[in-house]
DNA sequence: TTAGCCTGCGCGAACGTTCGCGCAAAATGC
DNA sequence: GCATTTTGCGCGAACGTTCGCGCAGGCTAA
């Protein structure tokens, strides 16, 4: 009988899946017997526990999730979603996340919103129909109303960005990030510095106030020429330094304010064949593997995704876990960033232009 | 009542969630005439369905996924079950199967194997117990019988390696691969070529086999000792490359045959600060970012990862609506791979020795 | 000896949805 | 004007699991 089943199932017809139910007729146990053997209720006699157990392998049972859930369980479903997962920064918190949750029993599935409000809320909207035990979510720049309602529903920690009236939030100091990426090029001597970031997100915006702060507080005047804002996309970065060089500004070193920008920028830059550090300084943002290749190896900021990434799961699980209200003591996490010096800054030669 | 249930919700009090009873109740309606309602029953009237509608908008209300599993329908869930989420290709892959699952309706889950057996094993149980609709799956080294068995049961589709057991797989033409790698550098007038590269994976081996049969064809001989197998590790690359240097052998080119091992090789030449191409040339595995970055830019065999992944896709979703039996006329996809010729390969500028 | 407790197990309801069936009333056919 | 179909909706079972409750039989304590 087994063997035929099992043959059956080589051939690739879907078999029913065997239940408790099955089990329980097989040993002549009653349903709930078997449901409390396999959960290792303290009532059952081990000996009854081993004989359901040896049935359950043999049969080949597994349990069913949805007939849990429905009874009131968790789906031990976490979510994450995030705007791109072929960044690699994402893409490292999806690992992270889903090494870290399968420990504890969860099981981590992933929603792309492509940074889009609309397909952000209908993502939420599966999810809630799904049940899910816990959301992770990257929010994107201007939620929906109704996507916020949802995760305030759900246990769930906001990562990097963030919705201003939900609670759990685990990010950068964005702001203090760029103050030193600025200080840095300060200290080597800079004095005309371009910025091309984002200000479309809060993040960028916090950055972009960094940078303002920075030349402010060391007394240099910011040149409105030489501060590029846009979409945090590496189009953007590309067309920022044409405008730099078109312009001919006399800048002596770039920050950049968002990953994929510095990508832009520094493609560009070797693009065009400008010496770096020699004709231009730059420091970019967020380190990865291209950072050290890239020329002469970019001086950039690195960012803590590891750390702020697990300490969003150890979180989210301690929500679980303890299952109190969302929204009481939230736990806010502001992580620095570390300035590696590469061979992309050094103290301006001249007063030579970037052209 | 409406708005003390919203205001209870923002205070992060987690709400018992409305079900179509609830709808049933404030209309005046039995349950079923809801339910078939909101699945757009034709027996119900137009006006009905409207003022269902409407209440369920008003209350919020979301179905209840688990509910609708058990009863028998699917979970509209696809897993995507791969080694390591952080490499760029397997990461791309997970974002063309999740923006084009989503557009029918499906939902991704993401497992991460870690190329564990073992791992592989549990990821696929809990994948059963949660019932997904379908799986797509890059197998481990030396997967389980077991794992082997539960894929049987379900619609999935295999990616890049394969369990020789199972039908569906969408992969890439390895052996050739090299080959076209192997040629380029022959009619480069090279002869003394070093291949480092995978002997665990089915795929490896194919490689390897392609090196051997180019260097007969052409009439070369295959100097055992520029040979180098070993795991596809990026720290495998950068010993292979020690091993090389040491044993100061004759090599004027090289051959990687995989991705992280390319990684590893070109880091390691870097940090040797060996002359590519004049010391020696190189053709890598696998194109992506860095590629264009490194050194004088990579000479790599570029793999047409959306390619194969879209065709994965559709052909999963063609599975599951036509709900065939798995295993007739399975449908196996071999895609050649391009030579991307940038400026790591040259001639060989002399009988030169790599030291 | 009797009252109370522990052990080991069964009964049956509930979770939210879907769907076959049934049953009126309205609409249609002749 | 009667028979038949169509329309619109309700009843109740089923999916697989969990869990409160009940009920024997054996045990301990006074």
């Amino acid at each position: 009988m087994l063997l035929l089943l099992q043959s059956l199932a080589h051939l690739g017809i879907h078999l029913p899946m065997i239940t408790i139910k099955d089990i329980a007729r097989e040993l002549g146990l009653s349903i709930s017997t078997v449901g409390r053997a396999l959960t290792d209720h303290p009532r059952i006699s081990r000996e009854t526990k081993e004989r359901v157990q040896e049935a359950a392998e043999r049969l080949g049972y597994v349990a069913n999730t949805a007939a849990r859930v429905m009874r009131g369980g968790s789906s031990h479903l976490i979510s994450l979603l995030v705007p791109d997962i072929r960044s690699e920064f994402y893409s490292m918190v999806a690992h992270i996340l889903s090494t870290g949750f399968e420990s504890e029993g969860y099981h981590l599935t992933l929603s792309i919103t492509d940074d889009d409000p609309n397909r952000e809320m209908q993502q939420m909207r599966e999810l809630m129909s799904a049940r899910v035990a816990g959301v992770v979510i990257v929010p994107s720049a201007n939620p929906r109303r109704e996507t916020a309602e949802m995760l305030s529903k759900i246990p769930h920690v906001q990562l990097l960005r963030r919705i201003a009236s939900l609670g759990d939030w685990f990010g950068l100091d964005d702001e203090q990030a760029i103050v030193d990426a600025a200080n840095h090029l300060i200290g080597l001597g800079h004095k005309k510095i371009a910025y091309i970031g984002d200000n479309t997100f809060p993040t960028g915006k916090a950055r972009y106030k960094g940078f303002r702060r920075a030349m402010t507080e060391a007394g240099l005047k910011i040149d409105d020429s030489l501060v590029l804002l846009g979409p945090p996309e590496l189009k953007f970065g590309t067309e920022a330094v044409h405008k730099l060089v078109q312009g001919r500004k006399p800048a002596t070193a770039i920050i950049t304010g968002a990953v994929l920008v510095t990508l832009g920028v520094a493609e560009q830059l070797s693009k065009l064949n400008v010496k770096v550090p020699n004709q231009i300084s730059i420091v970019g943002f967020g380190d990865g593997p291209w950072q050290r290749w890239w020329g002469p190896g970019l001086t950039t900021l690195k960012l803590p995704i590891e750390e702020i990434t697990t300490g969003c799961a150890l979180w989210l699980l301690h929500r679980l876990k303890t299952s109190r209200q969302q929204g009481k003591d939230p736990h806010i996490a502001v992580s620095p960033t570390t300035l590696v010096i590469r061979n992309s800054t050094a103290a301006p030669k001249s007063t030579r232009v970037l052209r």
